[in-house]
DNA sequence: ATTTTAAGAGAATAATCATTCTCTTTCAAT
DNA sequence: ATTGAAAGAGAATGATTATTCTCTTAAAAT
């Protein structure tokens, strides 16, 4: 009878996901995928087709094992603005364990090198965006007190995921991770003042 | 006698500029380059050597055609808040040109798809950040009123590029220009704010 | 007009992969 | 032990594309 899978689909992507994340997807060869999921070429094409559809697979285990833990905090309806800095914290620490080239973020990377040319890539962008917006909002607005008027609560969560955006792209070359968290903390501190 | 060049390395450069930084360095192909700068790959290589020596030197120009010119008003010594925005202006109705996919930032582009890889290209990233910092402190510097404590005239600065990083990568999928001017009017609104 | 070098056109070359194919090996159930 | 699908190893295949080479054309100076 069939020899059962000895791993999943997830599995390969999960492994797959380091290496585009380090290197990016047009510098990630099939050989270096065969080679980091410990999984054949042809397992690989059985389970996704090709490198792209397996790229964008990536897209959903960098969700699952880096964005939800980094906002698991945030993802409460009474988070506020010390749940924004724990996504800043987590997201620096895990910078942390590596040397410059850092990765930086996952979803910013693709957002330059190929959602320009990719819908379905544009697409995961997207929802990753708004799904960072809809934390930050809901923090915002808790922060500001019942008695204030609402002020900009939706303006300034858009504020804070360009900056977002910035910083990440700014820790794939700088080697200084306090550097990033006095970076983040500024920004929420003025935050916090303006909020006042 | 010899024949005189119709044309000098910088066109060259000039014109792979906008290939570069339309489609990005791996996805642009000597034949495409060939095509948009009229000069033959002979022409070519004798002048460069190569691609990413091509590369390389669209950063100087990018300097010239593009970040000088936007950076005109700021780099002056009594520049202050206006003149931030003047720089944010004249990018976003460059971009305005365009139709998404955006160009974006050609430094904020390559600081993700190539600085990671290559040494000169992360040089030239860290300067251009650096002249973007200069003008900004400059211009920070010089909205606060002098009776006022120095503030932490850098740190703002600092965060402003952070900021404008991220600006740049959203330019490139956000549709909406006025979108992208709103985000920047806010950003410097609530600075004006925390300096007063 | 002739010479001389610049520059082009575009055909070869070569290298780099993504993808496919072939041939084994492995393991689980009988 | 045998069988049958699951994976693997890694050799072809094919496409793409950077780079080089050959041959031709163009223009400037004499």
């Amino acid at each position: 009878m069939p020899r059962t899978k000895s791993y999943t689909s997830d599995d390969i992507a999960q492994r797959a996901l380091g290496v585009f994340w380090a290197n990016g997807y047009a510098a990630t060869s099939m050989a270096e995928l065969v080679e980091a999921t410990g999984v054949s070429r042809k397992s690989i094409y059985a389970d996704y087709g090709g490198k792209l559809a397996l790229f964008v697979a990536c897209f959903d285990q960098y969700q699952n094992l880096v964005v939800t833990p980094a906002l698991r905090r945030l993802e409460h309806s009474d988070a506020g603005l010390d749940e924004i800095a724990a996504y800043f914290e987590q997201q620096i620490s895990l910078a942390e364990q590596t040397s410059t080239p850092r990765p930086g973020c996952f979803v910013g990377n693709s957002t330059t090198e190929v959602a320009p040319h990719n819908a379905a890539v544009a697409e995961k962008v997207k929802h990753h965006n708004q799904r960072l917006l809809k934390g930050f909002t809901t923090a915002i607005g808790n922060a500001i007190r019942a008695e204030e008027k609402p002020m900009h609560v939706k303006e300034l969560a858009e504020e804070l995921v360009v900056f977002t955006t910035g910083l990440w792209a700014h820790s794939r070359i700088e080697p200084n991770c306090d550097h990033l968290r006095k970076l983040a903390s500024t920004y929420l501190k003025n935050l916090a003042r303006s909020l006042a």
